[in-house]
Parts: C-alpha cells; sequence; structure tokens
DNA sequence: CAGGTATATGCCGCAACAGGTATATTCGCC
DNA sequence: GGCGAATATACCTGTTGCGGCATATACCTG
C-alpha cells in the first residue's frame, strides 16, 4: 500500500481523513459519524497509520486520532505540476471553496 | 475505477500524466519515454480517457493524447480541506475570499 | 488491394484489497 | 482479579486490477 496515492483512493478512508481534518477523534467517534463497523474504521485507520497519514494517541482505553499531513503535501506537491490548467482564473479557487462547503465532513451532530 | 483518486493511484498512470502534462503525445512516445510495453500503455490510456483524465485526437494512424484537468480539479478541490496544514498562507487566503463570498447556501449534510 | 505501422482489445493468471465475522487485546473500574 | 467497554487483529471470501502475450482493428502508403 504505501503510497498516498493508493491509501487516498478508498473513499472511506478520505471520509476518514475528512473528519479528521476539524479534530481529532476516537475510533468510536469515526465509527458513528460514518456508519461504518468498527473492525472496518480499524482497519482504515491501520493502513492510514502504516502510510504516516494519521498518527494515534492514547485516552485511556479511546485512541484518538490526528492527521499526518506530510503525505498529502505529497500529493499536493505532484498536483501542483498540473495546476497551471486552471489555476490561471482565480475563479477557480473559488469554485473549490464552493464544493468544500458542500461537503458532508461537517462537525455538528446530524442524527 | 470511475473516481480520479483510483485512476491516479497508480503510478504509471500518474507517470503518463505527467508526460501529457507538458504536451500531448503519441501512445508510441508515451511507450518509449516510460519504457512500458504498448499494451499497458493502451490500457493506462483506457482508463484514463473512462475516467476523463485524457482525450485523444487523431493524427494519421497516431492517436495523440492530452490532458483533461477537470477530474484532478476535484482532486485539489478535496486537498483544499487539508491544506491548511501546511500552507498558512493559503489558508488566510481561502478564509479572505470566504469572507468576501458569504452566501445564503441552503445545503445540509447529505450522506 | 497488399503490406506495414500504430493502436486497441481479449484472455489468462496472479496478487492485492475490501468487507464481514469472530476473536483477541488493552485498559479502566469496582 | 473479574467484568465491560474500546480497539485491534485473524481468517475467509469475492472482486478487481495489473501484467504479459497474442491478436484484432484502424489507417496510411504504394
Amino acid at each position: 500500500m504505501e503510497s498516498a496515492f493508493n491509501v487516498i483512493a478508498e473513499p472511506s478512508r478520505r471520509a476518514i481523513l475528512g473528519l479528521l481534518a476539524s479534530s481529532e477523534r476516537s475510533v468510536q467517534e469515526i465509527e458513528q459519524r460514518l456508519h461504518m463497523p468498527q473492525p472496518s474504521v480499524s482497519k482504515h485507520l491501520r493502513v492510514l497509520r502504516d502510510a504516516g497519514l494519521v498518527e494515534s494517541r492514547v485516552d485511556a482505553q479511546r485512541r484518538l486520532y490526528r492527521l499526518r499531513p506530510e503525505p498529502l503535501m505529497e500529493v499536493d506537491a505532484w498536483l501542483s505540476a498540473f495546476r497551471h490548467f486552471w489555476s490561471a482564473q482565480v475563479d477557480a479557487l473559488e469554485r473549490h471553496l464552493d464544493r468544500m462547503h458542500q461537503e458532508p465532513q461537517g462537525e455538528g451532530d446530524n442524527e
């Protein structure tokens, strides 16, 4: 798996990273917010950790996971070779923001 | 395959996109520059095309492939949710534009 | 139309991965 | 120490993706 590109190919993993973008979370929190079985979450977190995309710290019986940005920086660096295709116009950035704000990974409770 | 994230998970495919970043290329050109067998190149190009990452035009017996940036913009958009982790400046700019574009957006969370 | 070049596709085998279920481990608390 | 909660791992299975090879298709040229 190794590569961050492979790791973020998985939608569930992107969702997890999306959650961790705002704050660190316990496994249970992720499990509940994303409606996925606990072993799945743990396995994805394992992959994410092996690839250096997250790290965990212990809090009682909980493990709190938080994001490690370095591997995503690599992806960003690779993307920058193509960004001139669209970044010429600042409009693009605005559209990005628009889309960003429509994404489902909010902070509030949704259940 | 569908998703651009899956498509760019493949190193060969990233290499091909890298080549196409500078200019359009024939299959043969890609084959030679990347030292990969022709069927491999064709197959990867097929995947790339199906995902909308490249398009081809006909030039005699050659097919010239060129990049289509839209799917990569999606990746970029997704990444922008994390970019503030390593780029304080971009973050500031985003917030700035965000403030400039305060709009009543009525979309809640979806699934 | 034949032959050649450029590209695409079909088939096969293999390895990797994701999901599910059951179980193991860790830790706090009484 | 035993129990329960939180998390991790093992095992199995179905699917999918990739590489290699052979072959088909498209198109140009003479």
